[in-house]
DNA sequence: CCGGGCAACT
DNA sequence: AGTTGCC
């Protein structure tokens, strides 16, 4: 659906449906885990069931549940001069999305106005839809904070198997313009089974996490996204085939087909196409003269609702940034302490990330009178690792003292700083995030690794501008980045009992392939405030049963580098051990061990989200359960009951994480438990690394990004797929 | 007519 | 490094 994403050349102009599917299969079943197994027959499917998620209003709903008696009033969202959003009170009243301040309270002169400019808790709420979401399968593509996409083919293929026969043709929600009765079609079939699969995914968001929103249903994201928004709050929609020609037609303008932005739709009206249908009746001729072969072959398969391009799944980001936007600014001093106040908090994020940027990118806009309001400029370098290593250790003041300077030299850059200017935004972007996991030494052999005792860290070469890693080879490893940011030495810590868990600490980012960060390099362990780097490596990986969740049949057939994998405790002994060692084992295997731990807890109560926290139960009933490794499921306590149902309707999403002593908890303050319970919301999520390289090159030459990127989660788990 | 944030081309 | 697109 994003713009880019789809580069299926191979299409022809009259597709309607036959060919379509040659090219398919070319594009998205490559990649390592092409070769292998379940995973490729979902992704290739000649028949797709795709979901779209679209949660109402997001902005408006985090708040409500913040605040429940927002709910009974005119609600907007403001970002600077601004609504972004507003609940449905609001909109009942005329306030819109996007109207400006002013306007919206001439509208609505009672609106309730909450600043959104912090995205903090959206930006957590939004990970936990896609969490729960994850937690059902692995083909999840975020888009913004408020979609989500999901590719249910293997699901409802599980189904139909155990369904009886046609005990189920019927649909759950609407079904768009259906007029004619159309009847059976195993097509229907699956979409039919897809909105049951939808109803269940949004009641489990709703019961789960408070919120509602709508579903589309269809054979690929286009028209899933599209039909989603057929029927508006807090409902769902099918699209069978035979109205994919409505649905493309009833769009008012080439505008609003998803993936034609201002620019194509001005360079289309050049072309005299305004309407959707005059993009699909244009000659591809015409279209490849102005937007060359691939892009005008996807723009026209756009407008006859075709749209091959996978279900990708979204990664831990692949930046962090932190941006604020303003009148003015004309002094270098405003300058820095602006860039001060963004890197704090960026800082912040990146540690709780627990990856360590290796780029550092500082972005302004000009004010400029003729307004090309968007020009923005950026200039970018390298961090070093000294700094890189304070972020994810924890030292987050020193970081910052240490990037402010770097920050203004990427500034003067752009800015002269002894005329005058005028900013009117800054941004400061981590990016290039690398997981300094375990960086398993040559050879593809984990316990060589832990001969070296030494920081997993990557070298950081003697050059200013550090290679850094080099992943030469492309080996790829099986690897579990949940190692928790280390604790804030130096400072204050308090303890708080728990008991052990089964939660990553590190959030978004658990089980992922990624490339070697060393080759058998050797490490430089600095004094930095992580410097108890001592390694338990006591466990072998003999000594580490089986996860429960792993068919040992399976598993016997792995490749013994990847049992081998699968066992090690790598990541665990690649941290420093007085924080996350035996959480972390207990995480990876399958939380058997419940025996009371303590975990340290830094003054502002930070680190408590290490804590693991208890992952969910099963899938519901009907619901197909994924096999996935423990890291890998979100989840609540162990039981998932509700203590006192708040007005907000809805607690059950912050449970007291299943290792924490609920006496203990209760004796906090209650600012203190609210900060803890914030944090607890916030964790993990469980994705792969989007940083990570192509994998193994795949023989075939333009497999290019879709399969590249997306597959690597899901690698090994086709191996334990239920048969 | 633009908020804060992300990804993917060039 | 800039552009485009998406929310």
């Amino acid at each position: 659906m994003d713009n880019s994403g789809d580069e299926e050349e191979e299409k022809e102009e009259e597709e309607d449906d036959t060919e379509w599917k040659s090219s398919f299969a070319d594009t998205a079943a490559v990649g390592p885990a092409a070769a292998s197994g379940s995973f490729i027959s979902a992704t290739t499917h000649p028949h797709r069931v795709i979901l779209h998620f679209d949660l109402d209003c997001f902005y408006a709903q985090v708040e409500m549940i913040r605040n429940p008696a927002l709910r009974q009033v005119p609600l907007g969202i403001q970002q600077k001069y601004i609504i972004v959003t507003c609940n449905y009170v609001a909109r009942e009243r005329g306030v819109t999305k996007l109207m400006s301040v002013t306007d919206a309270l001439e509208k609505c002169p009672e609106l309730v106005l909450v600043r959104g400019e912090d995205l903090t808790h959206y930006r957590d709420m939004s990970y936990k839809v896609t969490e729960l979401l994850l937690s059902y399968s692995p083909l999840v593509e975020r888009l913004g904070f408020d979609e989500n996409f999901m590719d249910v083919t293997e699901m409802v293929e599980r189904r139909l198997g155990q369904t009886a026969e046609s005990s189920s043709l019927s649909f759950t929600g609407h079904v768009y313009s259906r007029i004619a009765a159309d009847v059976e079609a195993i097509d229907h079939q699956r979409l039919a089974l897809g909105s049951h699969i939808a109803a269940e995914l949004r009641e489990a968001i709703h019961s789960k996490l408070g919120l509602t929103g709508c579903a589309g249903i269809a054979n690929n994201k286009l028209l899933a996204k599209l039909v989603s928004g057929t029927h508006k709050p807090n409902q769902q929609t099918a699209l069978l085939p035979e109205n994919i020609s409505d649905i493309m037609d009833s769009l008012s303008g080439l505008r609003k087909v998803p993936g034609v932005g201002h620019q194509t739709a001005k360079r289309l009206q050049a072309l005299g196409l305004v309407a959707v249908k005059d993009l699909q009746l244009c000659s591809l001729r015409d279209l490849v003269r102005e937007f060359g072969s691939a892009t005008a072959q996807r723009l026209k398969n756009l407008a006859l609702g075709v749209d091959e391009s996978p279900v990708t799944p979204t990664g831990a980001p692949q930046s962090l940034s932190d941006e604020d936007s303003f009148k003015k600014m004309s002094s270098p001093k405003e300058v820095q302490e602006k860039i001060q106040q963004l890197l704090t908090s960026l800082v912040e994020r990146m540690h709780k990330d627990g990856r360590q940027p290796q780029t550092f990118r500082l972005t302004i806009r000009k004010y400029s009178v003729a307004n090309k309001w968007f020009n923005r400029e950026s200039r970018q370098c390298p961090i070093l690792n000294h700094i890189g290593q304070k972020i994810t250790s924890g030292c987050a003041a020193e970081a910052v003292d240490q990037l402010i300077p770097v920050a203004m030299k990427l500034f003067q850059k752009m800015v002269d700083v002894g005329a005058a200017f005028h900013l009117t935004l800054i941004n400061v972007c981590f990016s290039n995030l690398q997981s300094r996991t375990a960086a398993v030494s040559g050879k593809g052999s984990i316990t060589s690794f832990f001969t070296h005792s030494t920081s997993p860290r990557k070298t950081q070469s003697a050059l200013p501008q550090s290679q850094g890693s080099s992943s030469h080879g492309g080996s790829r490893h099986f690897t579990d980045h949940r190692f928790g940011p280390p604790s804030a030495d130096g400072q204050h810590k308090k303890k708080l009992t728990t008991k052990s868990s089964c939660s990553p600490e590190a959030p978004l980012h658990g089980l992922k392939w990624e490339e070697k960060l060393v080759d058998g390099e050797e490490e430089t362990l600095e004094a930095s405030c992580s410097s108890t780097c001592d390694f338990d490596d006591t466990n072998g990986p003999a000594l580490h049963q089986l996860p429960p969740n792993v068919d040992p049949e399976v598993f016997k057939l792995l490749p013994e580098e990847i049992q081998k994998e699968l066992l090690s405790p790598a990541y665990v002994n690649s941290l420093p051990s007085h924080f996350t060692a035996k959480s972390v084992s207990d995480v990876e295997h399958g939380c058997r061990n419940r025996a009371p731990q303590t975990v340290t807890l830094s003054a502002s109560f930070k680190d408590v989200k290490k804590a693991p926290s208890q992952l969910h139960p099963a899938d519901r009933g009907t619901t197909v359960n994924h096999r996935f490794p423990a890291g890998m499921s979100v989840a609540p306590g162990e039981h998932d009951s509700v203590e006192g149902t708040l007005p907000s309707s809805r607690s059950s999403d912050c449970e007291c994480p299943g290792n924490v002593d609920p006496g203990v908890f209760s004796e906090l303050p209650p600012d203190v438990q609210r900060e803890l319970m914030s944090e607890w919301k916030q964790q993990k999520l469980i994705l792969k690394t989007p940083q990570s390289k192509k994998p193994v090159r795949s023989s075939m030459s333009r497999d290019k990004k879709s399969a590249g990127r997306g597959s690597q989660a899901n690698s090994l788990f086709k191996y334990f797929k239920p048969s």
